[in-house]
This record gives structure tokens, C-alpha cells and sequence, in this order.
DNA sequence: AGCAATGATTGGAG
DNA sequence: CTCCAATCATTGCT
């Protein structure tokens, strides 16, 4: 590709200014019976093209100059258009639009989604605010493990911007480069500014090609970041003893409606250090394992049955009986808990 | 290593 | 959306 516009820049300067039996033939046009004298003139034109990497700076300039004076330059130039302009109008156009790509703007999204591509990491990513929302619960560790995802993620990031800053420099000084040697080849050979934008267009393609690739490796890069940090299942914490206990106690005193509300999710997860989605999730292990298996888990349910109910008394007796769980049925059933899955209350 | 416990995810139902 | 049920993947104990 580089050399391409170093060929058009010399075949032209021969055919025309090089070589005034060129003119001559384009005059007589059809050719015709001299077939041998033909035969030669395209010999010279051969030969000199062959020699034009030979030929001085200074003597292709003067070529040049010598071309652009000719008069008869501006009718031959015009002539060259006109043939151009209908043979290029013919054969392209029909493919000239190309459809928006699907699976470049599918990476645009994951990118931005992902934070990658976006604006610098405020708030505005869905990855920046899930690690927020995770590591909000407090978790020390949580929060090493984002802020190691986090800083792996502004490393992919930064190495993609960086990249993608070259392939937009080199493509921009590469479209520049060849826009200055068309514009330039424009005064002598016939070149429409719509063959430049053409032109361009072509070397975008090409450059955006490379750009994908680039955002592609980035995507994998993201996603094996992804389940390796974020997926949860790899890296799993047991709660702690203490957040166990007050789970369980809620559970086994709502035993006949183990389905806390939003709120008393909320609050749970605040007192646990936990979020809203891990209560929930741990209400659902629960009633499902519970249920399963509800010999297996008599004796915690008797457990945390007692310990309910001496706070229960302990507060009685301190002051006002204000502590009635909506279903106080863990005082004394303990004994025969009716788990019944069906009462749930939204 | 083998195992049970456990937190999280997935897919289907309502 | 929530919930259930099955399942996955890890933890932590033996």
C-alpha cells in the first residue's frame, strides 16, 4: 500500500509530459493500421517508467512544471476527468453504503458498560458502581479484592486508550499523507475530490479494522478479568459467625413466614454488613435447605427458638413487651415449626 | 483427597 | 420482579 501512490506519481509524469506520442495517440484515437509504430511508442512509454526511479528530483520537477505549462494541459485534463468521472460513477456506487457494524457496536457497549471506554471512572460505569455496591457492604476484603479488580481494569483500560490513540494518529497521519498525494497528483492526473474522500474512507476501513481487533482482545481481556474477580462463586467468603447467627435468628423466629420484607432485608444486610441481594439470597438457601431437610436442622432450630425467646423474656422483663415479631409463633412452637411455603406474604 | 456446608448463579414459574 | 429448585464453585473440616 505505501507504494502505490509512488507508482501513480511517476507513470503519470512520464505518459504526459514525457511523452508527446501519448498526446498523439489520444488525438487519432482509434489507432488504427500502424500497428507497429504503435507497438513502439508503448516501448518508449515502458522504457521511460522503467527509468523514472533513475531520473533526478530536480528533473521530475521540471517535468512537472513542463506539464502543468503545456497548453494543451487544461483540455486534456478536463478530457481525462470526464472519462474518469463516468468510469469510476459506474463502477462504484453501488456499493458505496456499508450497514452500521452489529458486532463493532456490540463491543462499543461492552466497553463502555464495562468502564473501559467511558468517561474516567466516576460513577457513571455499571462495573464501577456494582464494585461501589459490593464493596459498600464494608467487607475489608471486598473492598482489596475491588480495588485489585478495579486497578487491573484501569490497567486494560489504559493500555486501550493508548493503543487507541496510536492506530487514531497513525490512521489520521496516513490519511493526511495520502490526501497531501492525491491533492497534489490532482493538479496533474485527473483525481476527484470524491476519489479522495473514497480513498479515505478505504484507509478508515482498514484503520478501524485494526480497531476492532483492538476491541475485541480488550472485551476477552475484560471478560477473563470479569469471572476471575467478579465472579462471585470463585471467590466466595463465608459470612461471619456473627452475621450467621442474626440471619438465622430472624429465619428460625419468622419460621411460619421466613420472607422478610425489603426493609427488613435492608436492614439485616446492615446489620450483617452484607447487601440487600446477599440476604435474599441467603433467605432463599435457606428455605430451600430448610425445607429440604428439616430433621438436619431441628437442633439449630431449637437453638436459636431459645435464644429468641430468652431475649424475648430478658426484654420483657426490662421494660414495655414491645418485642412481638409480626409472627410470634417461635415463643413456644419450636418444637414442630410449620414451615408452610405457600404463606408467604409479599 | 474427600466430604459437607455454603454463598452465588441460572432457568423456569407465577 | 420474587421465589424455587437445581446446580456450581469455593470454603473449611476430617
Amino acid at each position: 500500500m505505501d507504494d502505490q501512490p509512488r507508482l501513480m506519481h511517476s507513470s503519470h509524469g512520464v505518459g504526459m509530459a514525457g511523452h508527446p506520442g501519448l498526446a498523439q495517440h489520444m488525438q487519432d484515437g482509434t489507432g488504427g493500421a500502424d500497428g507497429e509504430g504503435r507497438k513502439q511508442d508503448i516501448g518508449d512509454i515502458l522504457q521511460q517508467i522503467m527509468t523514472i526511479t533513475d531520473q533526478s528530483l530536480d528533473e521530475a520537477q521540471a517535468r512537472k512544471h513542463a506539464l502543468n505549462c503545456h497548453r494543451m494541459k487544461p483540455a486534456l485534463f478536463n478530457v481525462l476527468c470526464e472519462i474518469k468521472e463516468k468510469t469510476v460513477l459506474s463502477i462504484r456506487g453501488a456499493q458505496e453504503e456499508e450497514p452500521p457494524d452489529a458486532q463493532l457496536m456490540r463491543l462499543d457497549n461492552m466497553l463502555l458498560a464495562e468502564g473501559v471506554s467511558g468517561p474516567e471512572k466516576g460513577g457513571g460505569s455499571a462495573a464501577a458502581a456494582a464494585a461501589a455496591a459490593a464493596a459498600g457492604g464494608g467487607g475489608s476484603d471486598n473492598s482489596v479484592e475491588h480495588s485489585d479488580y478495579r486497578a487491573k481494569l484501569s490497567q486494560i483500560r489504559q493500555i486501550y486508550h493508548t493503543e487507541l490513540e496510536k492506530y487514531e494518529q497513525a490512521c489520521n497521519e496516513f490519511t493526511t499523507h495520502v490526501m497531501n498525494l492525491l491533492r497534489e497528483q490532482s493538479r496533474t492526473r485527473p483525481i476527484s475530490p470524491k476519489e479522495i474522500e473514497r480513498m479515505v474512507g478505504i484507509i478508515h476501513r482498514k484503520f478501524s479494522s485494526i480497531q476492532m481487533q483492538l476491541k475485541q482482545s480488550t472485551c476477552e481481556a475484560v471478560m477473563i478479568l470479569r469471572s476471575r474477580f467478579l465472579d462471585a462463586r470463585r471467590k466466595r467468603r463465608n459470612f461471619n459467625k456473627q452475621a450467621t447467627e442474626i440471619l438465622n435468628e430472624y429465619f428460625y423466629s419468622h419460621l411460619s413466614n421466613p420472607y422478610p420484607s425489603e426493609e427488613a432485608k435492608e436492614e439485616l444486610g446492615k446489620k450483617c454488613s452484607i447487601t440487600v441481594s446477599q440476604v435474599s439470597n441467603w433467605f432463599g438457601n435457606k428455605r430451600i435447605r430448610y425445607k429440604k431437610n428439616i430433621g438436619k436442622f431441628q437442633e439449630e432450630a431449637n437453638m436459636y427458638a431459645a435464644k429468641t425467646a430468652a431475649t424475648a423474656t430478658n426484654v420483657s422483663t426490662h421494660g414495655s413487651q414491645a418485642n412481638s415479631p409480626s409472627t410470634p409463633n417461635s415463643a413456644g412452637g419450636y418444637s414442630s415449626p410449620c414451615y408452610q411455603s405457600d404463606r408467604r406474604i409479599q
